[in-house]
RNA sequence: GGUCCCGUAGCUUAAUUGGAUAGAGCAUCGGAUUUCGGCUCCGAAGGUUACAGGUUCGAGUCCUGUCGGGAUCACCA
């Protein structure tokens, strides 16, 4: 049995048998031991207290004799105030390492059978995404990869923002200014192209009304506003010359998307587009009327009145019968659910919409869907510059495109000046610079917890030392240079029984990974997994640095270590995988 | 104004969900290589966890209040 496991089992067993207590084993508190402190793991002994009538150091005296007796794996102990500090067996040790160096996905949890639906990205059509977008999308992607990695089956999909007053004021520029340029025509990402007629568009209408202010009519409406309005009624009406447009448009937004999201090294499972999904919702609005869960004014708009959950009256459907955001966002959830009967939704979307989501997931439970116990907002704080926040109309955002090349740039140049990997193709080069620059942009941002808002400081992101990703990776590049060298070796390592505290320490962290993997998952946090990797690199570099592995003083020794280096290299790929970061064979 | 989130070392942050002396990285200062890759390792210094109360064996974590920062309160999406 895993060792953490029998300690829990055992404890609880001893508490029953000493004080006829019963604790629930994951009510057992189990922490590994502080390092200061001789032993392994400890448990607290306090909650104990009551049930034994004796004093806490009385207690865990009592605990640790009765486990030293009864289990193999514990070869003593030691006890101090409350804490009872448990020695675990070196044999267990090594035999725990080559139980595991063989096993395929270790860390990984068995299939249960459940499905969960992540979205995340979801983009407007009418600029290119941005640095907030990185965030969402790192998020997103690797809090899906870690329900997959928890034994979820897992589906990734976006809805796309592709229809409403923000993409005709692209389309009414382009039309005005654009003489027919194309993406092709201009050698340009389509959804840079496109943005810049956003842009145009924007400072035109600033333009236009500037002068209508200076003619002392400033309550008039802007020529060109009131032309994108037109074009979104004449979008509504399937007007064919609109329509034409509007998907060649976005057509060449979504090429442009495709590219960044390949080399942000994402995918989805399934795309929902708004001008498909935009009239869902209404029948449910329907039936909702029928069950009294909503009411109708007399104006003839719909409501829903929210108080008694601590929130709001709110809007479902305008006097005129049209759908507002959350109707559509009703619908959608339904359609989701028609397509993969998922159990769990986690919706990847900034904390800027926390209100909206305590909305939604309310009036979903008030229908009483299936999916609606499962419904989760991953919410996340904003990232900000040094210089304040990011501003589009300021042109203050940190473009997504450019924001990758730069980094692998900065990677190439570090990497120059030390030679390391001179004598590569240029091909094998390019593509370790790409693995170490994405790798520095993806730890940084996925590192901070997501509630919190991020400062980001284009220089530190680059980083590759201290905690970075190109450090990890730099460890993981160390295990695979010794196993190079190291070639064949004998694996059986079951009479080395000393293993060092270097060496502990890493078996201790290793057994963790699968812990963790279910910690990030229940607690929808990647950045769980990007501290534990940087952990174990940490621990492995001091291992390596502090005892010798092909010169080790036994064969014994030796297999133990290389197959050691080895599981850690394995843990370490496996776990910045699950951040969607790639390693390097050198770098 | 109501509601929600945040406040930890100069800076960026962690804390096994209420456990021991709050742990890292950057920056600063000082060390380590006859060795498996120095993008490494070791050490020093740096903290009244915004503030004030409370709950208890025990609080960065829970409760109340105060201060500071942000978000949100559309027949917009």
């Amino acid at each position: 049995m895993e060792i953490t496991q029998l300690i829990r089992t055992e404890v609880s067993k001893a508490v029953k048998a000493l004080y006829d207590y019963s604790v629930d084993e994951p009510d057992v508190l189990l922490n590994p031991t502080r390092k200061e402190i001789e032993g392994d793991y400890t448990v607290v002994v306090f909650p104990f207290t009551k049930a034994a009538k004796k004093a806490p150091p009385v207690i865990a005296e009592e605990l640790g004799n009765y486990l030293t007796e009864h289990v193999e794996d514990i070869s003593g102990y030691t006890t101090i105030k409350g804490f009872l500090n448990l020695n675990v067996n070196d044999a267990y040790w090594s035999k725990f390492l080559s139980d595991i160096a063989t096993q395929e996905n270790y860390g990984y949890h068995t299939s249960n059978g459940r499905k969960v639906v992540v979205e995340f990205s979801s983009p407007n059509t009418n600029k290119p995404l941005h640095l907030g977008h990185v965030r969402n999308i790192l998020l997103g992607w690797s809090m899906s990869r870690i329900f997959e990695a928890s034994g979820y089956d897992t589906k990734r999909v976006q809805i796309i923002n592709d229809r409403g007053i923000h993409i005709c004021k692209s389309m009414v520029a382009w039309q005005k200014f654009g003489e027919g340029r194309t993406p092709e025509s201009m050698s340009r990402k389509g959804d840079h192209l496109v943005g810049e007629y956003y842009v145009m568009y924007n400072n035109e209408e600033k333009e236009q009304r500037a002068a209508l202010e200076a003619a002392d009519n400033g309550d008039d409406e802007p020529a060109i506003l009131q032309e994108a309005r037109e074009l979104l009624l004449k979008w509504e009406d399937n007007d064919s010359d609109t329509r034409e447009l509007w998907k060649t448009m976005n057509g060449w937004v979504y090429t442009g998307f495709d590219e960044t999201y390949k080399n942000l090294g994402v995918n989805f499972d399934k795309i929902y587009y708004e001008s498909e999904t935009y009239l869902l919702g209404k029948d449910t609005i329907e039936k909702g009327l029928e069950k009294n869960i909503f009411y109708k004014k007399d104006d003839g708009s719909v409501w829903i009145d929210l108080e008694d959950a601590k929130l709001d009256h709110k809007l479902v459907l305008r006097s005129d019968g049209t759908s507002v955001y959350i109707t559509q966002d009703i619908g959608t959830a339904e359609e989701r659910y028609r397509d993969y009967e998922m159990e769990k939704s986690i919706y990847v979307v900034g904390n800027e919409q926390d209100y909206h989501f305590k909305v939604l997931f309310e009036i979903l439970k008030r229908l009483e869907e299936p999916y609606a116990e499962g419904l989760y907002h991953l919410s996340y704080g904003m990232v900000e510059l040094p210089e304040g926040k990011m501003k589009s109309r300021e042109g203050t955002v940190v473009d997504a495109d450019d924001l990758m090349t730069e980094v692998v740039q900065v990677a190439k140049e570090e990497s120059l000046e030390r030679g390391d990997v001179g004598s590569l193709s240029e091909e094998r080069q390019q593509e370790i610079w790409r693995r170490i620059g994405m790798a520095a942009l993806k730890y940084h941002i996925i590192r901070v917890t997501p509630r919190k808002k991020i400062l980001f400081d284009p220089k530190e992101s680059v980083d590759i030392q201290g905690q970075s990703g190109p450090f990890v990776q730099y460890a993981y590049v160390r295990t695979h240079s010794v196993l190079n060298k190291a070639g064949e070796w004998n694996a059986d390592m079951t009479n080395y029984t000393t293993a060092q505290p270097q060496e502990k320490e890493l078996l201790m962290l290793i057994r963790k990974y699968g812990d963790v993997i279910a910690d990030a998952a229940k607690n929808y946090d990647p950045s769980l997994v990007a501290n534990y990797v940087y952990d174990l690199a940490k621990s492995f570099n001091k291992f390596y640095h502090d005892i010798p592995i092909l010169k080790a003083e036994s064969e014994a020794a030796k297999g133990f270590r290389l197959t050691l280096t080895q599981t850690v290299g394995k843990v370490l790929t496996s776990a910045l995988d699950l951040l969607g970061i790639e390693v390097p064979e050198r770098m």
